[in-house]
Formats: C-alpha cells, sequence, structure tokens
DNA sequence: CATGAATGAGACTTCATTCAT
DNA sequence: CATGAATGAAGTCTCATTCAT
C-alpha cells in the first residue's frame, strides 16, 4: 500500500520498477539507505539521477515498496504456517524455514529491514513496520509459550530472551547470506533448527564408551 | 590507528570529551551514523554544533574513537580469556560472558559497530574493523574447531555456520539490551549459553522405552 | 531562446490549438505562469506533457500566443475606438467599455497580462508587452489630457496619478470578474465609469441655488 | 557588493533578518516568488545560497514572514482607525490614507501580497490570508455599507462592486509607486480619495450649456 | 571554551524538453 | 497524434566544517 496521493502516474511499467526497485534495495543494503545516493541508484541503473522520479515519487518512496513487498509476502507466508494448526515444534520449524527461503528471495529487503527498521517505525509513513514487528512478536513468541506448556521447550529459560534469541539468531543471517551459496535455504534452516533445538554442545552420548568405526583410510 | 598528524591542538579536558563522545554514541546508535547530524549531537550535549570542533576533529573522528574505545577494551578481555589456556569449552563460555559484559558497558558503540562496520570497513581509515573481525574469527572459530576435534561440540554441522550462529546470537542482543534491566549479563549470558550449548528443545526422556541401552550412567 | 530551425512539423488542427491554449490560459491564470507545470496543463487537456509538444514549440510559446491573441485583439479595438474622432470623455468611456469586454473575452489572458507583463517585459522576446504599455499610455494619457484641456476633466489632479488610477481600475477587475456572472461586461462598465467620473460620494444637495433643469431633448 | 575585507559589520541576529527579509521581499516583489531563487537573494545579499538557511527555514518561511509582518502592522493601523468611531466618509478617508502610508513603508510586501495572494490562500500555511481578507472585506465593505445607510455614499451602485473598486485602486498602487517620489503618501491618498469620492469629471460645471455664475470670485 | 555566522559541497527533487515507437 | 521513458539543467535545502570574536 504504498502512496496513493496525487500523481496519476501510478503504474508506468510494472517490470521496469521492479528492475529498479531491485537495484535500490540491493545498493540499500550494501551501503545502508542515508548513506545511498539517489544517483547512485541511477548509476547502476543505467540512467541519470533524475529519471528515477519517472518512476518513483521520492527515495523514500522507493525503500517503503521495498519494505511492504517484502513484508506482504512474508506475512502471507508466515500466516500460512500459522493456519496449518502444526503443533509448537513443527510451527517453530515451518517459520524458520519459510524465513531462510524468505531471506534467500529478498535478501537485500531483509537487511534493509535489520538496519533501518528501529528509526524508521518512528516515522508516521513506517508505522506498518512497527505494526509487523508485534504480529511478529505474537506468532513467535506465542508459539514459544505454547511449546513450553506443551512441555516441548525448556521452561527453566526466559521465555522473552528465548524469543530474542531465536528471531535474531535468523533474522541476522541476512546479512551474510548470498543466495547460490554451498547450502539451500532448506538446508540452512534445517541446521539452525538442529542447533536452536539441541544446542551445538555434543549430547551426553559418551565422547569415548562406544568407538564408531571410523573411515578406514 | 593511521591518522594522527593533525591538529596538534588536542588539549582539551580528557572528562569532557568522554561525555561527548558518550552522548554521540548514544545518538549514533539511536539514529545511524549517517542519518546523526553533528547539531544533534551538539544539542544533547547542550552547545553548539561548531563547538564540538574544538573537541574533535570530525564527526568521524568521533566515531572513530567510539569504535577504537571500544575494540580496545574488546581485545584485551578477550586476549586475556585465550590467553588462559581453558579448554574450548570453558573458553566459548568465558567469550561469551566477557562479550555481554562488553556489551553492557558499551552497548551504543556495539550497536554502532553492528548497523556500520560492514560499510565503514571498506575505508582505510577504519580497515582496523576488518583486522578486528578476523582476529575475532581466528578466536572464535579455532575454538569451535579445537572443540569440535575434542568431541565436545558437534561434528555434524558446517563449522562456519555454527560461527556466525555463535557470534550473531551474541551480538545481535546489543539491539535490545539496556543496562539496569532484569536480567546481568552474566546471567544473560549463562542463559544464551545454555541455549546455545544445549538448545531449546526438551531433551527426549533419557529412559526411553526401548533401545538406547549405550548411556552407561 | 528561440530555436526553431529543426522541426517543419507544425501542421495541427487549429481548433485543437485553440482548445490547448485556452487550457493553458486558464492555469497560468489561476496559478502563475512560472508555477504552473507544462503536465499540469496537459493533465487539463487529458494528454501527456511530451505530447503537448507536438502542437507548441515550449511552454512559453504558449504563454507568448496567448499574449499575442489578447493584445491583438483588443489593440483592433482601440484602434477602432481612437480613430472614431469621439470627443475626450467618449473616448474614456468607449475604451473603459471595450476593455470590459475584452476582459469578459479573454479574462485570463488578461489576468496573466497583470501578474506576468512587469518581468516578462525584460525579455526580447516579450517585447511588444513594452510597446504595448506604451502605446496604451498614449491613448489613455493623450485622452485624459485633451480632456483636461477641454475642461471636461478636472484640472487639480496630477495627470499621471489620474491616468494609473482610470487604468489599474480597469484592469484590475480581470482578477476578480467570472464571465456569466451578474453584470455583463457592459453593466460593469457603466458603473465604473459612473464611479471614476463621479465619484461614489452623494453628491452635496444641489450645489446650485437652481434646481437642475431638465435634460431638453 | 562582495564583501570588503574589513567590515566591522557586526550584526545581531533580528537586525540582520530584517535586512534578509527586506531584500528578499525586493526580489520577490521584482521578479515574483516563484521566478525568483534562493541564490538570487543570497547574491543580493553577499552571501551563498546555503547560508540563508541559517536564519530561516526555508524560502517559504521568508515569504511567510514577510507577509505576517506586514499584515500585522497593516492591522494594528487599521483596527486603530475602525476603534476611533468615526463617521463612514472619515473612515474610508482614514483607510485609504493608512492604506498609502503601508504601501509607503512596506511596498514590496503589498506588491508581493497582491500578486501572489490568490494562490497562496490554498495553501494551509497561508491560511491567514483568507483570514485577512475577510476582515478586510468586511471592514471596507461594512464602512461602505453604512455610508450608503448615512446617504453619503450613493446608492445607485452596485455596493460589492465598489467595494472591489475601492479597494483594487488603492492597493496596485503599489505596483508603480516608489517611495521618495513626486508625492507623498498622503498626497496620494487626498487625490485618490478625491477621484474616488468626487469623480475626475469636472462637476456639473456646464460643458456648454450655463456658464457657471458662482466661482467667479 | 563557546558562539554566531558563514562556506561549499553535495543531496534530493522538479521540470521543460526530446525522441523512438 | 500520442505515449512512455529519459535527459539535463537548475532549484531548494542540508550539513560538516571553519573562523573571528
Amino acid at each position: 500500500m504504498p502512496n496513493s496521493k496525487k500523481k496519476p502516474t501510478m503504474t508506468p511499467s510494472p517490470e521496469r520498477r521492479g528492475e529498479l526497485l531491485a537495484t535500490a534495495a540491493e545498493v540499500f543494503a550494501a551501503q545502508g539507505y542515508n548513506a545511498t545516493t539517489v544517483r547512485r541508484i541511477a548509476d547502476e541503473a543505467g540512467m541519470l539521477a533524475g529519471s528515477l522520479y519517472y518512476h518513483f515519487d521520492s527515495k523514500e518512496s522507493m525503500l517503503d515498496e521495498i519494505l511492504t513487498t517484502f513484508l506482504d509476502e512474508l506475512w502471507a507466508r508466515y500466516d500460512a504456517v500459522l493456519a496449518a494448526g502444526l503443533d509448537p515444534r513443527r510451527t517453530i520449524e515451518a517459520l524458520v524455514t519459510e524465513s531462510f527461503r524468505e531471506i534467500d528471495r529478498h535478501r537485500a529487503a531483509v537487511a534493509i529491514y535489520q538496519k533501518e527498521s528501529r528509526h524508521l517505525a518512528a516515522q508516521p509513513r513506517f508505522g506498518y513496520l512497527t505494526d509487523s514487528q508485534r504480529k511478529f512478536e505474537e506468532a513467535w513468541l506465542g508459539t514459544l509459550e505454547r511449546g513450553v506448556a506443551a512441555k516441548v521447550f525448556r521452561a527453566d529459560l526466559d521465555i522473552r530472551l528465548t524469543y530474542r534469541f531465536v528471531r535474531d539468531t535468523v533474522w541476522v543471517a541476512a546479512s551474510w547470506y548470498r543466495p547460490g551459496g554451498a547450502h539451500s535455504p532448506e538446508e540452512i534452516a534445517r541446521q539452525y533448527l538442529s542447533m536452536v533445538l539441541d544446542g551445538i554442545a555434543v549430547r551426553e552420548a559418551p565422547p569415548t564408551p562406544a568407538p564408531p568405526p571410523e573411515h578406514s583410510p
């Protein structure tokens, strides 16, 4: 739901718009929104700075559109997961997996969200960021609480601490993730889930007792 | 610290300097470095923008000093830990604990580091950020590898993924941590370590009906 | 910048031209020439900004054509009046009446002229505005002077002040006049003339002993 | 005037502001608000464009301050006149005189007001222009109506037409008035009032019929 | 030490204008 | 004839920085 103010030229060409937004997102993610000049985006897109304004109202509206596009898609998927009626553990697994998929698809948008959402949320225009964050907390924290009640998640931990731990752990990944890397989003999700759920320490399983048949050279 | 040849006119009282840096750090952390105007810092400090230049060469040098102060202290502590010759698990525990203590002491600086280090590292002046990151990786990744070799950390995980998981897990906390909150840094460290090492899932009932006969005690 | 050596493609239908000019004039009058964007005119005309350039060389040439069209017509009528050899009072009456008729026909153009002519006159392209103003002054001031000489206009007033008074009195009306209002141009002219010639004050009781002898015819 | 070296121009804030506003007003009046660049104002003031922003928020706020300063003063004087309880004719005389004095004092502001107020009034920030215009109409139209009722002003004229006639007649003078000219504001007011009240035509003095007997002495 | 005023570079944005389709 | 997209110049404004007082 971007701007709906004055200009009758709302959607000149969806494709070009999309390309330009992708370019902008990439630069915003790499340099930070404030540090990114509109000229830099234009250079990257092979046009002059002023030309961007044929497609967008302002630098801010580009940011806006990048974020809303991402959040809309994220919530479509999250909502589907939450509506599926899975048990807490499977819900967490699904949410984490969808999150990594979203990072895969909208890496730049996620990185921007991570870096900028806190101070953007103060502006009325970006109020939806706060809304989204609240919904986000409801979904994750609620699921964790159900899990604790169902005795599948530990009860001896501060639940909010756990929430932040899981949440951040997943989303910071956007800062280093590169599509087409060694692991697929699903594989990363699997390993993250394994760490988050079971820890990185070796289970009591006697590190010595039973000597596993090692690989014969 | 490469450049130190500029102004020999550097005789302001160290206390005032410290106060001003703390103020600046707070604003940088809250709004982002680029989005912060020198005037805003001056306002917060009760003076005019121009007056800050009696104390500092530039806005950038404030940022520089904030980051180096933080990193210098961090490394003093990390080096002490690493020099102590602890086993991998205790080393990780100590590093995590020191990290949370550092977040407690330099919350603003840590938050700035998180948000800005990536694009700052490109500038020569901030080359030390890259150095620090490399040392950081050596320390943590090395410890994890030793732990895997010693079979105290799981071997079935991608080690770099594990590294990023542990690293991020700890440092993102700076984005929400507020000194004087419900938990002390040490308590947060304890819980985080517990999650990271053992996971958030409840262990399956140890004495399961069937197969697993191996656990000795 | 009179660039007119490139496009021989000037074969638009005169009607469309006229419509577009009327639209442009309306917008120029409402918002001011400088504050009016070519896009606004195009919007109002139901086309895109670029499309206007099929019909006109430039925004300035639209303004030019609007003003010359108006002035040409005005001078045709003024010249007819001046050529009629009326006495000073009847000449003034005729000029005023024609002026209001012109305001009725070219309200927008007159309003533009009022607002913009002063600074436009500085540009060579609009030199004709200065010429017109000089002719205008000759016509009006000359008539007034003849009237003073003939003792039909007061001699105790600064003649230039009188000239400006009469001139402004008539033309500012363009700022509020709307065609199709309560009064016809002729009626407005009649009342204005009555005010200008005889004042708005009630005449002191029969200024002379003798009661007014009735009209002869 | 480029800045000469040794100018001991110690200009305290309010005075400098005032000077700059006067400069701006002059340029706005000469070229029109929209056609005036901030750089032009700065040039005229002997500084760089950006430097103006140390004193003012924006170009618009300069305009705002110019207009409010003028209107505040105008209304102080108008209100004094209206509160004096004069009869309709003397009230009109006083209002006209004060108006010409105001034109003398704030010529530029008045000229700006004339040219720009109509489209500025649409913006919320300049809503006070509409308010002022309404008060203005109340004052003048009301006085004229009282005068008609008291039979000192003609009843055979459309009163709103009369109002506009008197109002415009006075205020357009700002477009040609130059302080220090041949006539003082009071003298101009006297002549204008004479024209408005009694007309420019020679009184009853029969242009031909009967030779005026009275003014022989 | 601090202020007040200014500089200068560069940012975002607007807009008249062009041109291939 | 009109559109869609772009250009390029110019305009308003911001801000780190300087410097005389």
